[in-house]
DNA sequence: GTCAATACTTTGTAATGACATATTGACGTA
DNA sequence: TACGTCAATATGTCATTACAAAGTATTGAC
């Protein structure tokens, strides 16, 4: 199968690294349509050749497709075509982050924030001793005026300044990248149980709705716990959704 | 920070590649607590040297490892080990993968093997027209004799013959890569509701109970939907679990 | 005509070399 | 002392080359 692309041709003063301009104009394509799902791509070697470029290059943009689920490949067959739109690499991100992608504009009410003494529970999650003062954080977030979320955060306190008013204009995640602090790694688990009354009445469901709950430890860095948080979505309003890449 | 890492040699005559035996070492390493998180590793040059590798080499077996979130690495500084322990990055695994690898030996009651035609939603996730015959499989999982999932799954007809005795005996994903068929992406939505009565019965629950949902669609090494599947949870007994790697 | 050995294609692994760029810290100057 | 500059250090990008291994198609023998 050829491949007549009318390609862009690259920009090698551009900051922008080779193979990212090349995975980028692949992508393209294959979102486009001009690459359906099925279709054989040319050997490495001739498409490095079309691009000007070294096979290595060459195969860390077609690798970097791979990773993300577009692309197979397979030893002495070639390179496919597996998938036309990835909805999104599972990644490191907030709530708000995420309802701003999709254009939904949320806001937030900060219900609490405060310095409480960390349970076993949390001090385990932020590797303190039981007891050691830690930053207590309840928020609301709600989407086109309906409540969506109650959120609770846990944080050590020397980390950062949060005041009220900066959380109810930002999403947390946002004002720690602005503190320079750089959420690397998370662990988190995703479950659902029955809205006590004061949750349903928070978030306007029935006692009893199924709500969705997820709590994650969030990393630093350098290996630093940053966050603990243990959250509650109305099961009505939101779910997780992700793509999953095997092999 | 010196590293008198006792090193296993490389085995340059095994099938295994050598990036990826320097990055088992290095995740054992970390694993056992001799590096522990915030540790600074030797620069690369001087690991690849160290190991008797090339520096590509090397870089690839650190990549691997930050992708993996257990590294993290910053132009201009070097490498930091982040996090000692990572739960399994989210993979295309079926229930039955991961029960058993938890050691849960899990059982499967068929309650519904058959041939249906397809309605809307199940098309559209096919791909294929509405009313096409598809294979519909409903199944009871358990684990420990309790019951834990109830498990809908539609598929292509023309795909595999599907033994009512062979899913008993083993997992569907399982069956799929026996008969050649490989799963390389998914998109998955997890969400909650509550239990209709049927349900509950079915899964020893109280009527309305709150149920963790999640629908998948799987796609084949060539792009070719391989199934379909709808499948809840008792929320009491089950939870997602996974780790996050940012940027 | 069938089956097995072989050749070819394509990706996988690895080494070597070169230059670019971000970060830190030390030094020197105002 | 404060600030800017520069050097040292580490990772990031890219090219070139060679050989290994897996899968497919072809060819040849029986």
């Amino acid at each position: 199968m050829p491949e007549p692309l009318l390609r862009v041709p690259l920009d090698r003063t551009s900051p922008v690294p080779l193979y990212f301009q090349v995975a980028q104009q692949l992508e393209h394509a294959i979102e486009a349509g001009a690459l359906p799902p099925g279709t054989r791509l040319d050997n490495e070697i001739q498409l490095a050749d079309d691009y000007g470029l070294s096979r290595p290059t060459m195969r860390r943009a077609i690798q970097y497709l791979v990773e993300r689920g577009l692309l197979v490949r397979r030893r002495g067959v070639g390179t496919q075509v597996v998938h036309a739109k990835v909805k999104r690499q599972v990644e490191l991100s907030s709530l708000y982050d995420d309802l701003t992608a999709a254009g939904q504009r949320p806001t937030t009410q900060v219900l609490v924030n405060t310095v409480v003494p960390a349970d076993g529970t949390v001090g385990t999650a932020l590797g303190l001793p039981a007891g050691t003062a830690v930053v207590f954080l309840e928020r609301l977030r709600l989407a086109g005026g309906e409540p969506l979320a109650r959120m609770r955060n846990y944080l050590p306190t020397e980390l950062v300044e949060l005041p009220t008013a900066a959380l109810e204009e930002r999403g947390l995640y946002q004002l720690l990248r602005a503190a320079g602090i750089h959420l690397r790694v998370a662990t988190q688990v995703v479950g659902a149980r029955a809205a006590t009354a004061t949750e349903a009445r928070l978030l306007g469901e029935a006692r009893g709705a199924p709500l969705l709950t997820m709590s994650r430890t969030a990393y630093d860095d350098s290996g630093r716990v940053v966050e603990f948080g243990t959250h509650i979505y109305r099961a009505s309003r939101y779910s997780f959704e992700h793509t999953l890449v095997g092999r």
